[in-house]
DNA sequence: TGGGTCATGTAACCTGTTACATGATTAG
DNA sequence: CTAATCATGTAACAGGTTACATGACCCA
């Protein structure tokens, strides 16, 4: 239940409308965690419902109404009691799609594999890029928050992010060095037979 | 839909029954992909009713009966297809609610979170030690087929796993050792005053 | 006699994805 | 004039999780 979780931790920090939470949400957490507008609107009726939010309709003329979410102090005592628990599993499974295909991967040839690698280090690299680009908006929430130690913690899962995606890369590298070499084994025995 | 790719991948090396098929999920794609048996069972319907898989009932009487499911020419072309196209997001985006935890980490104290860290990187260094015997279990596998070059993918992704939870494991420490650094300036500072 | 293996599932529920809808205002 | 921003959602579907059910055989 991450979603929910995330959006009391985001509320914890002050209240916001389901478009603020959205784009708060898509801004820090995004990395670690991915939601749909569509399902954070429906999570937070849910949340109400269960008595951990409420919500003041805010009237506006200009503009579309919007509803003004808080925590309750149900919502706060969920948060508390999600961080202090902690099972077996929880951030040491991996699910990675693209780690299935290259175990698959037999099925296609060498020269293909490569390009998916090449396509896959790029992305990752991508990646990597904008993840720098995090700590700007990192520190654009700090200055809006009484406690600074909190951005250790938000730079510490930045830095995971930094450090996978320079781990995907290097074993790319390797992944592409060990087919070529292999490709290339392979065009010689056929050349000297 | 990674679920049903791994099951048409894992039968296009032979037919198999939902039970081995569940045993060889587990033994081979577990690390990347998790999966409930229930849920096996229940692709395997879908997958059939989609005419990428036909069975073959088997009848016993020591045992229960069981249906050997095996790929049709559809099922085939379904796994070539997949494993051909590629979108911008697979095997990029991160999903972990473990960094979600240390994301809001500052409503907790520093101790509390220096013991979260400790036991993260003690059940990454299991997952660590446990990827370890999956080659031996690839060996096993890869004395059934015929095509040995199979054996570099499946390798790949192992190594993929050995290289994240070293990584993990080296985020965790520097984690733990800046929260002790933060930790000892603060009783200092107390104990000055 | 108790637990593991063999072999299949159903049912209910929760979570995530995709596509669509509305409609005003404002900036380039 | 067109695209983005503001602000809310609904509906349908796909995929994943949890709990439960059956029943025989085999090994210690």
């Amino acid at each position: 239940m991450s979603l929910k979780h995330g959006l009391l931790g985001l509320l914890n920090y002050g209240s916001m409308t389901g478009y603020e939470l959205d784009k708060a949400f898509k801004d820090s957490l995004s990395f670690f965690w991915q939601a749909q507008t569509s399902q954070i609107y429906r999570e937070l009726n849910t949340m109400e419902n269960l008595g951990w939010l409420t919500f003041e309709m805010i009237y506006q003329d200009d503009k579309p109404n919007k509803k003004l979410y808080s925590l309750t102090k149900e919502g706060h005592g969920e948060l508390e009691k999600w961080l202090m628990e902690s099972n077996e599993k929880e951030g040491v499974s991996v699910r990675n799609s693209f780690l299935m295909k290259i175990f698959f991967s037999g099925e296609r040839n060498i020269n293909e594999n490569i390009q998916v690698l090449k396509n896959y280090r790029s992305r990752c690299e991508k990646e990597l890029l904008s993840l720098s680009t995090v700590n700007g908006i990192v520190g654009s929430y700090a200055e809006k928050i009484e406690n600074k130690e909190k951005v250790i913690y938000w730079g510490a899962t930045a830095e995971f992010g930094c450090c996978y995606y320079e781990m995907c890369i290097k074993w790319a590298n390797d992944m592409i060095k060990r087919l070529e070499d292999a490709e290339n084994e392979n065009s010689c025995s056929e050349w000297k037979s």
